[in-house]
DNA sequence: GTGATGATTGTTATT
DNA sequence: AATAACAATCATCAC
């Protein structure tokens, strides 16, 4: 079917309208957001012996992936929205732990993930990919916004930051 | 107790 | 065109 009909691309490209392919004028909010405000409390679980491979947090050659803030961006730099694949990741995540529930990690979970990933139809994750797409035009409307900003005057820290002790 | 890591794919930015 | 880096999450390791 038509399937590869749009997978071209998701990618919103370009401004403003070529979003039309699933805007509609109408719409101009739509959120849709599961947003759950769970948490999970583990117990102890302490053992573990996984051979991993020692991690010394030196890390004096990052290879690939300096997790920490490295970067000296500005706290008000908008940050990258997670992809479709993180979108679907959160659901998973709760669908793998009922079925999993001896998996403990996103890192086994994350295996798991990717292989349905690629097994998922456009039509299954179309929808992810509009959560994403959406999110990226917010961002990209914070970014504009963060530039407007830091030109204007990147001095300008926070003053109200909510660095209040309690 | 804190910081860092690992794993997944997608998107962005840069070259 | 292609590569690099980063996005969230959480159990686990190192010190």
């Amino acid at each position: 079917m038509a399937k590869k009909a749009l997978k071209s691309k998701i990618s919103r490209s370009s401004s403003t309208s070529a979003a039309s392919a699933k805007n509609s004028p109408s719409n101009q909010k739509m959120v849709l957001r599961a947003k759950s405000s769970e948490k999970m409390k583990s117990s102890g679980q302490q053992s573990v012996f996984r051979d991993r491979e020692m991690r010394p947090k030196s890390k004096s050659k990052p290879k690939s992936k300096p997790k920490k803030k490295n970067t000296k961006i500005d706290a008000r730099m908008p940050k990258k929205p997670p992809t479709a694949f993180f979108y679907f990741l959160e659901d998973f995540r709760k669908e793998f732990q009922e079925q999993n529930p001896g998996i403990k990690s996103m890192r086994d979970i994350g295996k798991a993930c990717g292989e349905k990933w690629k097994t998922m139809t456009y039509e299954e994750k179309v929808k992810y990919y509009d959560i994403a797409t959406e999110k990226r035009a917010e961002f990209d409307r914070a970014m504009v916004e963060y530039i407007k900003r830091k030109e204007s005057g990147e001095d300008q820290e926070s003053e109200d930051d909510s660095e209040f002790d309690e």
